[in-house]
DNA sequence: AATGAAATTTTCTTAGG
DNA sequence: CCTAAGAAAATTTCATT
């Protein structure tokens, strides 16, 4: 079930990786520095490290609120269950509504979290009525104002 | 209340924040090419994105899966009311525990959300004693594991 | 699989318009 | 904001170990 068909990686990958997660933009030559190799040793890890799947991309760090978004919601969601077609088409719409930031299906029944921003109350009341009051999978839902979003260290915990 | 107190930006600086959103190591030559400047505006836009706090930083996104943390779940947190003191020692310290991957504070009463990640369920259920079920200002939790985190599409839409 | 150095290419900065 | 140009730095290549 779970991906880790690959070798593992060793104390270099993780030095490298590391250094990516602190400043995707970091150059090769800082990364060598950084992980105590030579630059062409550099260049071949991140390829294998793509490749494998440990890297998936390097995103920047957008303050949304900066950007005229200054509401952000959690919205927990259950579905009604047993329609697998709906359901499915839930799944795959979600993340495509607008100032959806993330997306999680989590256990127990049908259900759902969707991180989403909006420039005002006004605009996320219209959220909920467009794709959620209205959706057919949607059974329930509970809407929690955002206050603070902070970056936990576990990532760079887990490779130092 | 929100910040937004700089200059509002324009076509130019939501090109680039949006290709960078996309590949945060896209060369400055390129960033440049697809918003339609010269190289030499890219850099004095990233400058001045940086320093209004448009661009917070650039992340590598890994596969925390393939690191050997195949557990992830979100832990919902009720606090007891009217203990401020331990309260922000709650808020100061989730962040840095081993595994956590985000932390939100939400509305409505004192509720906090943490994403974690765990090498097990084992880990997952030390992390919950060890952190949460003896902590005096944790008075109720909820733990959902996680099956499925994407990555919205709203923040590409705002810049596109 | 990693090194180190050379060679090529690219990037960043500055100045002038 | 652009072009142009010079300096600086990065990436790639490759023979070697």
């Amino acid at each position: 079930m779970t991906e880790q068909k690959t070798l593992p990686i060793d104390s270099i990958d993780r030095a490298i990786l590391a250094s990516l997660a602190a400043n995707a933009r970091m150059s090769g030559s800082a990364l060598a520095a950084r992980a105590g190799v030579a630059e062409s040793t550099v260049s071949q890890r991140l390829r294998r490290l793509h490749d494998d799947g440990y890297l998936r991309g390097f995103h920047a760090d957008i303050d949304v609120a900066k950007l005229g978004m200054s509401v952000q919601a959690l919205i927990s969601i259950k579905l009604v269950k047993h329609v697998r077609e709906e359901v499915d088409a839930f799944r795959s719409a979600a993340p495509n509504w607008p100032g959806v930031l993330a997306f999680f299906h989590t256990g127990g029944g049908d259900d759902y979290l969707l991180h989403v921003a909006a420039h005002s109350a006004a605009e996320l009341r219209d959220f909920m009525l467009t794709y959620l009051a209205s959706h057919p999978a949607v059974s329930h839902t509970e809407t929690n104002l955002v206050f603070e979003h902070v970056t936990g260290r576990g990532l760079e915990q887990l490779l130092s």
